[in-house]
Order: structure tokens, then sequence, then C-alpha cells
DNA sequence: TGAACATTTGAAGAAGTATTCAATTATCAG
DNA sequence: CTGATAATTGAATACTTCTTCAAATGTTCA
């Protein structure tokens, strides 16, 4: 059988299991729509946890667990100013791949 | 006070509500390990339902159920040959996509 | 028709995750 | 120091979702 190994061909031709791994766990920061319009806020300005949630309405702290969580994928950072704790996006990436992904989405309708 | 509405000005900035669910949905689609390595997979060439499990070392049932999250995102699309199906990419902008991704994976190491 | 194979489907269980609520930390103004 | 405000944290709950297993569907071939 001359295909026996055609598995092993394919599977030296994907990205090694690690890449995939942190590939699929980029691509989940993108897919809850509380982050998407968190990191789209963003893209317009930087702003305050409590003005994210103003303008989400959501909770405060809601707001603040998704901003760690983002914060860990290294997709937005916070600076403190006082009491308050400015949010910007922390990676140049983030407005190519949201327009990227409206793009394709746009396009579909 | 000023800046009463600046939520709102935000607010009216922000792609809508359906588009981001729509988006973020997208995105969840590569959010997943397996689906990742599914349309890895079907990138390099169209494969059928037994070999994308052999390959990928998953059971039949599995892929098929991921398949048919794929199908109703219209990302892949299958096609029966016999008693198999031959699946493939059903959208130019998966390869982007992951190309996409795939340079912010790497270039952050 | 019947056996073998490929795929799909549905239900169930397990694992992961988002939001809420209450409590805590930190900073500023009086 | 005290009270008020901003943000974070942890625990609990509700929800979603991935995989497994068993059964069903559909197709080929003898």
């Amino acid at each position: 059988m001359p295909n026996a190994d055609d598995k092993s061909i394919i599977r030296g031709q994907l990205p090694d299991s690690d890449t995939l791994y942190e590939l699929s766990n980029l691509f989940k920061m993108f897919g809850d729509p509380t982050r998407v319009k968190i990191l789209s806020c963003l893209q317009i300005r930087d702003m305050y946890v409590g003005e994210l949630a103003e303008t989400l309405d959501m909770s405060d702290s809601a707001v603040s667990h998704q901003l760690r969580v983002l914060r860990s994928s290294k997709l937005v950072k916070g600076n403190k100013e006082g009491k308050e704790v400015k949010y910007s996006l922390d990676d140049d990436h983030v407005t190519k791949i949201l327009e990227y992904g409206l793009t394709h989405v746009n396009e579909d309708k």
C-alpha cells in the first residue's frame, strides 16, 4: 500500500502542536462578543474601565474580568492614572485582525 | 456636563450589534484547536472524514461533529463521493485569516 | 438481499467559561 | 483619618461546548 504514511506526510506539513494551540488561543480572544466589543471600543480610543462598562452597559466587574483575560493574552494593556486605569490596545495585530474579520463578515451579506 | 453622551458617541462608532455577534462567531470557529487542525489539513488538500480522523488521531464522530459546525459557518463544504464525503475549504478567507494569525503567533516569540 | 464500510446523529457526561455578587485594595479629597 | 470613588478579586452559579458512545442512515458490492 503506497499511501500507508500519507497521514504522516500531512502531519508533517501542519504547524506544530504548540503553534496550533497558541493560534486557537489567540482567536479565542476574538471569539466572545464582550471581548470583541471591548476591543472595538479601544480601537476608537483609549478608555477607562468605568467608561467601557457604561458604554457597553455591563458591570465594572464583568468588564474587569474580561480585561484581565485580554491582558494575559497581551492584546490590551492598562495604565494607572490616579484611581482610574486607562486601557489601550497592546498590539498592532488586533486592529488588522478585527478589520479582516469585519471585511469577511460584511462581504457575506 | 459636556460629555454626558460621550458613550453614545462611541456606541455610534461601533459596528452594530449583529455584526459584532457574527464577527465573534467567525473567530470562535478558529478558537478551538481541533477545528484549527481540521482547517489546516484542508488547506493542504481536500480530505475525507476518515482521513481527517486518522491524521488528527480522533474519532470519526468527533471530527464529524466539528465538520458540522464548520459547515454551518460556511467555512468548509462536503461533497459526497459514494459512501465517502470529501471536505474542502469553502471560503478564501479561511487561508488568509489562518495565515494572519500564524504570522502574529510566530512574531511573538 | 445481506454484510461491510463511511458518515452522521442524538443523548449524556465532563470540562471550560462568563457573569454576578460581595468583599477587598488603592487612591484622592476633605 | 474618614468617606467616596475606581478597579480588582474570588467564589458561586449558570451556560456553553467538546468528546464519547451507541444507534441510525446511506452506499457499495458480492
